[in-house]
DNA sequence: CGGCCTGCACCTAAGTGCAGGCCGGTGCGTTAGT
């Protein structure tokens, strides 16, 4: 039988293979749970070395690892990283459809005959039978899952097979323990990662979440042309100490704001997922070799991005909300050294991004799904067929709707409970937009503000964003000392139900998640006066 | 939801103003046709 693996084990090799000088808080605690055998679920800032945390397990546990990764341009980079350390026990491969089938062949076979230690695959891949079954062969000894917010962020709408990797996973026999891996996750986040992973009691790690180095800013502005101007003149000024990123909405202001920019004098390029794969690795490689001053990009840029000395992420419109705008400013000054996030700020912008929000089905489609999915019809459909995105959103949400009300229920509340669901994602959705809304006029301070969204207590104002230097930061710190319940406190109320308290507005306002309503804002008058919040 | 484009009405000209329609992000995979 082998020695279980130690911790000391595991930072000889990660001295030797790796050259890390030691492994770092986070690091440590998350690899040991590992070795326990427990299942993980690891918050660290991008940089901070979230990959030697299955990479150096993994090549200290006797089977090989699986890595499920949401994107191929990642998978190939992280396969390129471990064959440069030239460790014959490092043998890793990615298998998606930019492999030749040959060498996708050529990879399970090593894996299930054990010749390979690392193996990379989407989600997409891991709904496959074949390639699931390759899987099961090899018997895995870790499984991580990269950038994990994404089956919480993507899996409900966009990529449904995020949904299916839990029940995947839970094949594997012996399942092995999971890990699942990300830069920023608010509490509810994490929540539905660990719920849609199937992870068993889960040692949850969060550290480095406050990223003090990034001063926080906003400027309001009521023309569209006159913030774009903005924009240019800002990023002027921020280009004198170095490279960063502009972030837009759409694909046509990507190529409309890199423009002005260059009108400016500044190295600009566009990036977004509409591009060819050439140029969109062209300007990425462009902007990591310092060719550039800046990228102006979609949402697209940024997940796989290596590069710690970006100065500055402008956003010159607002995002969604604030999980992804604390994720893409994450992106800036990785190195420590100072760096700075601008949002420009118009309310009429949120449109957009209601636009973009989780719709709900309609109720005659749903009904159709049920019937098409309800007890007799299993048979003619073996739950494998691939349908288009639009339905197998549809099929994902009857399956879960059908979870709840239970395997017998008719279809049509069946349907009935699926639309409900989707109600409460969407409801989910726009309150966090108006969070997004909040974060941007609010005159608290701005960190204490994301923090708090992001279940992180920060006790004093930051003094490194625009309210604190304003001053109005210290104003509504101080009213907050009438505060009723304590952040994080579990409160009921009786048309929302459970939630948690998350933090306060001004003097006279509290913000609590509800699971099902997400984040509301209540005036604390009216919450004393009719006895909304009772202590959960 | 908001921005932008088109087309039409105005009414006797060449440009304005408004109504109506359309579009908008994130990526895996597969496949038809060069």
């Amino acid at each position: 039988m082998t020695d279980e693996p130690t911790l000391a084990d595991v930072r000889d090799t990660a001295r030797e293979v790796f050259g890390y000088r030691d492994l770092r808080p986070g690091q440590r605690e998350a690899i040991t749970a590992l070795l326990d055998g427990r299942d993980v679920l690891l918050v660290l800032p991008t940089g901070a070395g979230k990959s030697a945390v299955y990479q150096v397990p993994g090549l200290e546990l006797p089977g090989p690892t699986l890595v499920v990764s949401p994107l191929i341009a990642l998978q190939q980079d992280q396969v390129r990283s471990l064959l440069e350390l030239g460790d014959d026990d490092a043998r890793a491969a990615a298998v998606s459809s930019a492999v030749p089938a040959a060498e996708r062949r050529a990879a399970l076979e090593a894996a299930a005959a054990g010749d390979l230690e690392f193996l990379f695959l989407s989600p997409e891949q891991l709904a496959n039978d074949e390639v699931l079954d390759a899987v099961r062969a090899a018997r895995p000894s870790l499984v991580a899952v990269d950038e994990a917010h994404c089956v919480s962020t993507w899996g409900h709408d966009f990529r449904p097979e995020y949904l299916r990797v839990g029940e995947r996973l839970d094949t594997l026999d012996p399942r092995p323990p999971v890990l699942a891996l990300t830069a920023t996750a608010s509490p509810p986040v994490r929540e539905d990662v660990a719920e849609r992973l199937h992870l068993r009691d889960p040692a949850v790690i969060v550290r480095g979440f406050a990223r003090p180095g990034i001063a926080l800013e906003v400027v309001r502005a009521v023309e569209a042309e006159d913030k774009d101007r903005a924009v240019v003149e800002r990023v002027r000024t921020e280009a004198e100490q170095g490279t960063g990123i502009v972030y837009v909405a759409t694909r046509r202001r990507t190529g409309e704001i890199a423009d002005a920019l260059a009108q400016a004098g500044l190295r600009s390029a566009a990036y977004h997922g509409g591009l060819r794969r050439a140029e969109r690795d062209e300007a990425q490689r462009r902007f990591t070799e310092d060719e550039l001053d800046v990228v102006v990009a979609t949402s697209a840029f940024g997940m796989g991005i290596d590069k710690p000395d970006v100065r500055f992420v402008v956003h010159a419109d607002v995002p969604g909300s604030p999980d992804s705008y604390y994720q893409e400013v994450g992106r800036a000054g990785r190195d420590g050294e100072p760096a700075v996030a601008v949002l420009f700020y118009r309310p009429e912008d949120l449109g957009l991004q209601r636009f973009f929000a989780v719709s709900v089905p309609d109720r005659d489609d749903l009904r159709a799904v049920a019937r098409a999915l309800g007890p007799g019809a299993a048979a003619s459909d073996d739950g494998r067929t691939r349908l288009p995105r639009r339905l197998a959103r549809l099929r994902a949400l009857v399956e879960d709707a059908r979870a709840l009300a239970g395997d017998d229920a008719r279809p049509a509340a069946v349907a009935d409970a699926a639309r409900e669901l989707a109600q409460a994602r969407r409801r989910v959705d726009d309150s966090r937009l108006e969070m997004m809304r909040a974060y941007a006029e609010t005159e608290q301070c701005r960190r204490q503000f994301l923090l708090a969204y992001l279940g992180e207590d920060l006790p004093e104002p930051c003094g490194r964003c625009d309210t604190c230097w304003a001053g109005t930061a210290a104003e509504r710190a101080a009213d907050d000392t009438a505060a009723p319940w304590s952040t994080g406190t579990t409160v009921r109320h009786p048309e929302f139900g459970e939630g948690t308290v998350m933090g306060y507005e001004g003097e006279d306002r509290v913000t609590v998640l509800f699971e099902a309503y997400g984040y509301r804002t209540l005036s604390l008058d009216a919450v004393a006066e009719n006895g909304l919040l009772t202590p959960g």
